[in-house]
DNA sequence: ATAAACCTTACAGCAACTGGAGGGTAAAGT
DNA sequence: ACTTTACCCTCCAGTTGCTGTAAGGTTTAT
């Protein structure tokens, strides 16, 4: 396989799949004569694998983390359990960080007339 | 005042003042005879201006546009709520999002046992 | 034969800073 | 007066995770 034909199987920019080779996330198995990168259907999964974690906002190294547990036989479920915690309250902090700057906010602009006259709570606020 | 003292009074490490004043986001008024930047209570007003905006998740091309209209006499509080309004739309888009990321992911650590045994449901969703 | 589609490397850029090197200046202590 | 400490300066590199572009080489289809 070829990059494009991968990037396109793993529905990611072929961009992407050549920054990952050269910060060694997932590497081609070979190159040709021409010196183009082939893969191998192992490439793809981890692919897959690393689109879905990046999904859920696993970081670049998360996914170096994640994938050496999903090749490593010796894993147990707790060390992937742990990290997919961490990121759970992760996602949790930010939710609450934005709720509060959500209800902020939308008082603010309840509050503001939003006419042509100047007066205006927001920029009261703000500054 | 110089930049470590309106740096202080702001709120902001040194080298976002000065990141600021490199990008014309606010200027320092003068300069002392030894090249010291320095700065009167309007770039003060403004910095704080920004620290509260960035709070907000508002972008600095949002806060240049927003200092604008801060600054300009002829500011409709329209104005205002229109990119305040622009703003927690997308914060509200952003908690859809970060809601069904959140969902998801609980619902997968939920189901892994987290024991030492290598099956874990975490690593064959994302695999 | 030639054009389109594909591949390569290498460098620049995005946002919004942060850190460090390598210097000059000012304020405070002795 | 001298030294230490605390500031200040510029410039460059790095962060994250790519994306865009230039300037080429290769393969495939017509």
């Amino acid at each position: 396989m070829k990059i494009g034909e991968i990037a396109k199987k793993a529905e990611m920019p072929v961009k992407t799949v050549r920054y990952y080779a050269d910060i060694d996330l997932v590497s081609p198995n070979g190159r040709t004569d021409a010196g183009y990168r082939t893969y191998n259907d192992a490439a793809l999964r981890k692919l897959v694998f690393i689109r879905h974690a990046r999904a859920f906002d696993f970081s670049i190294e998360e996914c170096r983390e994640l994938l050496g547990l999903f090749t490593d036989q010796q894993r147990t479920s707790a060390d992937v359990k742990s990290i997919a915690q961490k990121r759970l309250a992760q996602i949790e902090a930010k939710q609450t960080e934005l709720q509060s700057l959500h209800d902020e906010l939308a008082h603010l602009v309840g509050a503001c007339r939003g006419d042509n006259r100047p007066d205006c709570p927001i920029i009261d606020y703000l500054g």
